[in-house]
DNA sequence: AACGAACTCAACCGCGCTCTC
DNA sequence: AGAGAGCGCGGTTGAGTTCGT
């Protein structure tokens, strides 16, 4: 049994929207507001399918985008962004205002991709690519779960702790082949060897300030908040389980999770934290704010 | 000037998720 | 509980544009 189509294809346009299109679908949302994007063709009188009405708004037509090339500042964030979430170009273009995820991997698949491979580094795993020397040492002296940062002629390991001392000793803070490997321990502020100019590309990174469980961390969650995962989503609040009598931060907005919901988080936000509830595969993380 | 190659990016496609009935 | 509708996402395509010879 498959899918049925989105639309009735053989009575609808496709390819370039032309001005008279744009015109129609611009008419129709100022009027009646976005969303019903199945109905909104015929009732704006246009002959194309839904999803590419939607798309066109998002992609094209919508009042707040911006226009215009990528500025540095945004290539860093994207290439940052990128390094913590993969391809998940709209979390990453709600980090990004005025800009879609369609623009966004785009700009990734064209002019970033390269940007990186020309510095050496892998687009996709955000480690060196083509210096075996380099990638030998990062492999002999960095554990896999080490998260690593490019940055101009230096990599840094963030969390020094999982580095061990032999191996500090012997290669951090040592250049090869112009690039030098550098320990940021994850509880200071303060990065062992570190240049002004370095401190001063730190201060750039991105700071998202995330509690983020994937299925695979599920073994490091301990019993409570297995409880919590399990508790029903609305209604029950005898279950709710009193963790901290402090206000929290819901994460879910700011990673652009719940476009479009009310995001369930914050209820009772007053002395009740819920410290994690869960859609299926994700956790969703709830921050009180003196931590 | 002409042609093909390379590049860009808007648009399409198909899948997965959520919601409703 | 399960099927279908609707939406959103990521990957891919292809027409238009730019570049190189």
């Amino acid at each position: 049994m498959g899918r049925s189509p989105c639309c009735e294809k053989q009575h609808t346009n496709k390819g370039a929207w032309t001005k008279e299109e744009d015109q129609r679908l611009i008419n129709y949302i100022k009027t009646n507001g976005e969303g019903c994007w199945r109905s909104l063709p015929k009732a704006a009188g246009l002959l194309r399918c839904g999803k590419s009405c939607r798309l066109r708004w998002i992609n094209y037509l919508r009042p707040d985008l911006k226009r215009g090339n990528f500025t540095e500042q945004e290539d860093d964030l994207i290439i940052n962004l990128h390094n913590l979430l993969g391809n998940k170009w709209s979390l990453i273009a709600a980090r990004l205002p005025g800009r879609t995820d369609n623009e966004i991997k785009n700009y990734w698949n064209t002019h970033i991709k390269r940007k990186l491979y020309n510095r050496g580094v892998d687009p996709q795993t955000h480690r060196p690519l083509n210096d075996a020397t380099v990638s030998a040492t990062i492999a002999t002296a960095v554990p896999p779960q080490a998260q690593i940062i490019t940055s101009h002629n230096n990599i840094i390991i963030k969390d020094a702790s999982i580095v061990s001392n032999s191996n500090k000793d012997n290669y951090v803070n040592t250049k090869i082949n112009g690039t030098k490997l550098v320990c940021e321990d994850s509880n200071s502020n303060s990065s062992s060897g570190v240049s002004s100019d370095q401190e001063a590309y730190q201060h750039q990174q991105l700071n998202l300030d995330l509690s983020i469980g994937l299925p695979s961390s599920r073994p490091q969650i301990n019993t409570h908040s297995l409880k919590l995962l399990q508790q029903p989503q609305d209604g029950d609040e005898q279950q709710e389980t009193k963790v901290a009598p402090s206000h929290g931060v819901c994460l879910c907005y700011s990673l652009g999770f719940l476009r479009n919901k009310v995001c369930c988080c914050n209820r009772d936000i007053g002395n009740t934290v819920t410290t994690a509830v869960t859609d299926n595969n994700m956790y969703r993380f709830y921050r009180p704010m003196n931590i």
